[in-house]
DNA sequence: GTCTATAATGCGATAGAC
DNA sequence: GTCTATCGCATTATAGAC
């Protein structure tokens, strides 16, 4: 048996909503909701723009749906982070080249998108009020402090170094669109300069 | 003579397409090109809508004035620096809290719009070919290796730490929209340690 | 299952009243 | 000088052919 098999999966449906939420990730990470077409979306999935409404009931499902999966795969990313191997340093390394990955990168991009942007829907507004960025980098706050005990990191309040920290990460994730792949990798030990 | 008269002033007109203007940055500058609508630019100016066209032809035109207005701004605000009294850290440290200034803000957030939505005019483009990055950030390269020189910041290629600097910065003004005034110049300190 | 054609809606832009 | 009403086009979303 080489594919696990679902009671009711079916699996071309499915193969081609992936496809279209792949587009559309793409596409709302760079463009906002409001600058993305469902135009966009279709030619970036390389099918019709109407075919879309097949799979998808509106273009704000598919932004909600996307959003969701964003928040919840940041969440555990976060949430696994205090069982990786290592120094707080290193588990802060290796969170930021996660983070930095390309098939990361543009959810935390559509996250900012949500974020900056007024005409979201309702459920992404709630949504990003449950997993608010407090609450969900909080997770990281006692790593952060780890790290201080041991000296590896600087002193000051632990919450506002990682919001720097974050910042300053979410900078390099949008000029990433213009530059070569992993690019940024190379700069991570100069980028951990911060903390220390 | 209070005010400098000029042949044909018409100042009431003046004032407003300031104040179009200025409410066109703020959303602008949050929304990009493709999610601002006319009729939030009016809301936001706290005119009607239809009125912002008895001062600018079209939204596109808006749009071109204010990136055209960014870029003499930043380029100027280059220009400048190397006249500016203090050793090289000193230098840069002034022009990031320019930078992070909320009058400036504004206009290099509505240039990382332009710069990464493919649907802006193509005058729009032109400009931004024409002062681009490299160019620009350019004026810089020379204090940065004066500060290499003298031992303040670390070795590496100039323009490639120039270029990290300001994806970092970018990344703080983008939160700076959900962040108290003036929040982010207390840690322009921690932020030089990238440089060093 | 996919496409093309079309209805419905929203937005940019204009016209005309005050 | 400003607003309200309206036109025309772009875009969302649906319907029907293949």
């Amino acid at each position: 048996m080489t594919s696990t098999r679902q009671p009711i999966a079916d699996q071309p449906l499915d193969a081609r909503r992936e496809q279209i939420k792949c587009a559309a990730l793409k596409v709302f990470s760079e463009q906002g909701i409001g600058g993305t077409k469902m135009s966009l979306i279709a030619a970036e999935a390389g099918i019709s723009q109407g075919l879309s409404y097949r799979y998808f009931k509106s273009k704000e499902e598919i932004f909600t749906l996307l959003v969701e999966e964003a928040l919840e795969a940041a969440q555990a990313s976060i949430d696994r982070l205090p069982d990786l191997p290592g120094t707080p340093t290193e588990q802060i390394r290796a969170f930021t080249a996660n983070m930095l990955d390309e098939s990361h990168k543009k959810y935390f991009l559509l996250l900012r998108q949500a974020q900056t942007s007024e005409e979201v829907p309702d459920r992404v507004k709630q949504l990003l009020e449950r997993y608010s960025a407090k609450d969900t980098l909080g997770g990281l706050v006692p790593i952060l402090v780890r790290g201080q005990q041991a000296g590896e990191f600087g002193p000051g309040d632990p919450e506002r170094l990682l919001f720097l920290y974050f910042s300053v990460v979410t900078g390099l994730m949008l000029q990433d669109i213009h530059v070569p792949e992993g690019y940024w990798l190379q700069e991570i030990d100069r980028l951990m300069k911060l903390l220390g």
